[in-house]
DNA sequence: CTGATTGCAAAAATTTTGCAAGCCT
DNA sequence: AGGCTTGCAAAATTTTTGCAATCAG
């Protein structure tokens, strides 16, 4: 839930705005990677006076604050993700599609990580990279075909 | 070796050119994570001609062939690693250190989801996120003094 | 009230592109 | 020789910043 969040970023001290409602919306309920230009135009479905520059601004707070953080999927620019919990994808490098995944072995490794180097682990991003079976099949055909 | 990555891109069918080599072999010694300034910087020290605009070019290209690969440490704006093998990385949200660690356990999982999904994986990149001693720590004093 | 936060527009930084010249093969 | 590749500088895009006005608490 989104209150969550907001509860979050209370605590920490910050006000709760109508923009950064609007982006923490926008990043909870999308599934997808959404790049800052994209969260801009959702956010201002939900208020309209939202600006680019509060964006940003949200982004890199809430990113300080360990609530999301950006990564890459193939194509280009940053996109961002809510940190919480594990992020599994598995990307093609050939089209760039992201399948995302459930089951996940590392949360064995975080203990033994955590005494090793005195972390206190948050979050995860596990990503595969390889070749989906339609590009193999494709540059199969083009090379061969 | 860099010599393995010049033969990858030579298969491909493209040019072994100086600065593509200078690119290569920034990418192949650093261990660091370095962005596309970086990247060009150090790339002149071995081919001083080369111009970012083919720094950029470059970087896309091996990315495209799978043999690097954009990702963000905690800083701002992206940074190139090769794409072979595995990353495995413990990122601090509060200070932005990255540790790197070799032992992975998800090896383990490439076979089911090469099957489950009909991919040919080619590599991995799993990093843990949260907050290191120091930081927790400096976090301690700060608000209990 | 008061200071954090915002939106705007300008500035800065980053990335892409057009094109003639140059270099691999 | 032929065409991919380059470097340059300009263009496009993305991100950051300054500042007065506004709003949350």
């Amino acid at each position: 839930m989104t209150s969550d969040l907001v509860n979050r970023l209370r605590k920490a001290g910050y006000k709760i705005t109508p923009p950064r409602l609007a982006v923490l919306e926008v990043i909870q309920r999308e599934s997808e990677h959404l790049n800052p230009n994209e969260i801009l135009v959702q956010a201002q479905r939900i208020h309209p006076q939202t600006g680019r520059a509060t964006v940003y601004r949200t982004l890199e707070l809430l990113t300080t604050l360990g609530m999301v953080r950006p990564i890459y999927v193939g194509d280009s620019g940053p996109t961002y993700i809510r940190a919480e919990g594990g992020h599994h994808h598995l990307v093609c490098s050939g089209c760039g599609r992201v399948i995302d995944f459930d089951e996940c072995v590392v949360e064995s490794m975080e203990r033994e990580l955590e005494e090793r180097f005195g972390f206190c682990i948050q979050s995860h991003l596990l990503e595969f990279y390889g070749i989906c079976a339609c590009c193999r099949e494709a540059s199969r055909v083009t090379k061969e075909g």
